[in-house]
DNA sequence: ACAATTTTCTAAATCGGTTTAGTATTTTTA
DNA sequence: TAAAAATACTAAACCGATTTAGAAAATTGT
């Protein structure tokens, strides 16, 4: 590729660097540059097909106008479908995105954090793995611009964007009661110190209590996400006898969700004869199961578009820095056939 | 944040810039700087916590250790597991990467392509709408660093990593001849111009052919993206009843056979006993469903490494540059049950 | 003992923008 | 008509790395 420097553009118009520069960044009525130098400019910028070099750009500024997102793994069709909307809100804004996977991995993720400051992104979205607090208190010391997304820190003042998970999990436990369940299993996942799984287990027992019905620990299993199908296997077994026969089953995600469909199949029971099913955080393959599965819907679009609007204003106005900015947004039950119908 | 520049390592050291520099650049050795002096420095980089500038550093070599990556959608699953490898493979490289959506859009990938090189990325791997010719050809014009992955341009000369598709559709043919089918619709999607979908569709006709079956291209439907449920049901309807009554379906992507799939439950019609099912593209949820759907795997994390290393060699070593490494790779056919068993 | 060589290190230029601190010219004001 | 103000522009410093060209000090050779 060619180059075409500033210097190129100024010399080939006979004007000073200066000049062109301040053009090209709209400061030309400020500074009183003559509007008749100012086209020429722009024509000659066109004709030559100038761009900026950001490199020299971002050095001089400061600023990289790029994004970075950390997320557990974006081949997740959650994490993925949130970059997307967060991609294209950057975008909206001139701004671009660099993502990058943790693995659920703390470590990683303070390795991926240190990263992207390194390669001067002007701040950070973070779906952290939640156990890796000094990373996170470091940024707010530094007054790095940052927002957590889906997962919050409770114990730590920070910008956030995540879901009610607590008020999802309430609506389907209230729904699974409504349609006449007493005995209702909850299968949660390790690492369950996430607060999008704590706040989804609590509202279990917030449901049913508001339901009047007692809490049973010994209907919440917890399955262990590195093995994942045997520990589901194991847990969905003995809810489905005595002493603890449930009549449904609410589970923290998708993942549990699918690794139940599998072990209900093989155990040849059928959903929502024999179990009802409902699962937090809806996929697509829900809608294609038969039976078709009830799910919590997030909304991660708006999720990603309040994320991005979070960190730039934290970028642009150094004022909210120090103040942070809360939000919790709703969920919504999508009842399909697996409770029956 | 407080920065740590290269001129405070060299001051809190009494020693120059360049000797750092040097240093920290591996080249102390070859320009004989003492060995203990070496171990100063290292030493005095780590108690500082200095990270070198990248866009002092981008500015003055010239390169960002970033790839530029374009694909149709990135929160489509089929992209995001390909970026997942992607970023994986780059960051074992020291690399990093930028993904961006085109959203099948020829200016905005035109657009996204001229961003990403406006921000110095060092390469790009882009998964082509192949109706932009022109910014490919400037490509290699202009000796920039690319490889086409998933997609390719067969009139244009360049790299690429791509999935046998060819034999990949013909061995669903022979599937399903070998299962008794003689009549066998195909239903593929506009737009039709990618290479995937022509040569899917090439590989249905040589398998028809290759079992003595003469190709009938009224069973060759083709549904636009944009009104997919709607053309299905149509096609879908046409094909399931005289004169063309069909045994089975081979859909060229997941798009299109999510689409057969409700249509199909609306229509009351069961797979596989009123017809057989066969897709291009194995999604997670084709094993959830019921019945579970057979369909072509693609080794998506291994085109993910491939194109990487083709990237790297790119634009590592010049000699390379043109000559174009090209690269084909087999797909597997997973056999489920929407076939009969 | 003095030149030649080797070892070890550095000053200054450079990359390509932005910004500061002006200057030269013309117009307005008193 | 000289001082003040407005208009239109620019030279040079700066950001923080890398790299070129070369210098000072120590060692070796004769």
């Amino acid at each position: 590729m060619k180059k075409v420097s500033l210097a190129d553009v100024a010399k080939s118009l006979g004007v000073s660097k200066t000049l062109v520069s301040l053009v090209l960044n709209d400061r030309g009525d400020e500074k009183g540059i003559n509007k008749d130098t100012q086209q020429r400019v722009r024509d000659k910028v066109k004709e030559l097909n100038y761009k900026p070099n950001q490199f020299a750009r971002g050095l001089r500024i400061g600023k990289s106008n790029t994004i970075g997102m950390v997320v557990a793994d974006i081949s997740n069709s959650f994490y993925a479908k949130m970059c997307r909307s967060i991609e294209d809100h950057c975008n909206l804004n001139g701004y671009n995105l660099m993502i990058c996977s943790s693995d659920e991995n703390p470590e990683k993720e303070s390795e991926l954090i240190q990263m992207l400051i390194d390669r001067q992104v002007d701040g950070l979205i973070i779906s952290t793995t939640q156990n890796n607090n000094t990373d996170i208190q470091q940024l707010i010391r530094n007054k790095f611009p940052f927002v957590l997304i889906d997962r919050n820190l409770p114990k730590i003042e920070t910008n956030y964007v995540v879901v009610d998970n607590k008020e999802g999990a309430k609506k389907v436990v209230d729904h699974l009661i409504k349609l006449g369940n007493k005995k209702i299993g909850h299968l949660t996942i390790s690492p369950s110190h996430l607060s999008t799984l704590q706040e989804r287990t609590l509202g279990y027992k917030e449901g049913l209590k508001a339901n009047g019905i007692k809490v049973n620990n010994d209907l919440i299993r917890e399955v262990s996400f590195d093995n994942l199908k045997k520990d589901v296997y194991h847990h969905v077994k003995e809810l489905m006898s005595t002493p603890n026969k449930v009549s449904a089953l609410f589970v923290a995600n998708n993942n549990i969700a699918v690794a139940c469909l599998e072990c209900l199949k093989e155990m040849q029971m059928e959903i929502p004869k024999d179990v009802a099913l409902v699962s937090f955080d809806d996929i697509d393959a829900f809608k294609l199961c038969y039976p078709p599965i009830t799910a919590v819907a997030q909304p991660i679009e708006e999720m990603g578009k309040e994320a991005v609007d979070m960190i730039l204003s934290e970028i642009k106005d150094e004022s909210s820095i120090g103040h942070f900015k809360k939000m919790s947004l709703p969920t919504e039950l999508i009842i399909r056939k697996s409770c029956g119908n």
